[in-house]
DNA sequence: TGTATTCCCGACTAAATCACTCGACATTGT
DNA sequence: ACAATGTCGAGTGATTTAGTCGGGAATACA
């Protein structure tokens, strides 16, 4: 499994975040409830999303947390890797600078055309559309994440 | 990491196979040290191509390994999906039968596509086509994977 | 029949990763 | 001062990965 809850629950963070631009910070313990997450687990998350940039949190009484871009200007690609790190499928297509050893994985041609697709894709894909998506579906914390 | 040492030492043993077609059983330990495979490990993986019909095996001296099909009809999907099981970059778009629970997951409509795509590309490709591309890169046991 | 060769199978293990929990601490509004 | 909030790092149980190991079964051959 490529992507792992760390960026299912994240993205539904960011995606609660960005429903409720423009009402202030967003607290912790309301994303947690709204989108069935662990609150405790959901602080890892958000310090992740925090220190790449995506989110804005502040302290104290009222605190809270709020995007830290534009919906719009948030691709999935990079949120996905901020929280769960590289997207490559194998090995042998990792983005590391490919200096030195040429791949023994003799699959890499394969992989190396899915992966760039993969990446298009999500690169195609911002929050917005994601929060688009979920309103025309009808998905939203009362719909289908609450018991 | 979709594509585990699993699914990349299995599909190195089938090319080794199909490189050695029509020379009598292939023994574990000549493409263990050929394609640079622990031997005990590759026992497992051997034993999970012989379950899904890839390989056919004969005990005793002389005995060995040999393609069950021609490299031609072996799809790469296929292979990889019996050494790592199903492939789904993302627990909502498994090719369970998708009774009841519609997932959860918001991105659901973008992972389908990439999940798609990769399923196709991975079809099209065969291991005789995988032979073919190594031969023409000259990566063979001498060349790329002894020491 | 005996023996060497080869595959077959299940038990075991060390290390890594996942999906969290917990507690101490920092900051801030009232 | 104090309560509400976020911040951070340590710890934990379950699962997966990447193997090893040893005993057993089948077979060719002398």
């Amino acid at each position: 499994m490529l992507i792992s809850t760390k960026g299912d629950y994240g993205v539904r963070a960011l995606i609660d975040l960005a429903k409720h631009e423009g009402e202030g910070p967003v607290q912790r313990a309301d994303i947690a409830r709204r989108r069935q997450v662990p609150e405790s687990y959901l602080d890892h998350l958000l310090a992740q999303l925090r220190r790449d940039g995506f989110i804005r949190s502040t302290r104290g009484p009222g605190g809270g947390h709020e995007l830290a871009r534009s919906p719009a200007d948030v691709r999935l690609l990079d949120v996905l890797e901020s929280l769960e790190g590289s997207l490559a499928p194998i090995g042998c297509v990792a983005d590391v600078t490919d200096s030195g050893q040429e791949s023994l994985c003799g699959q890499r041609w394969v992989w190396q055309g899915i992966y760039e697709n993969m990446r298009e894709r999500l690169s195609g894909v911002t929050l917005a559309e994601l929060v688009e998506h979920e309103r025309d579906h009808e998905r939203d914390a009362a719909v289908n994440y609450s018991i």
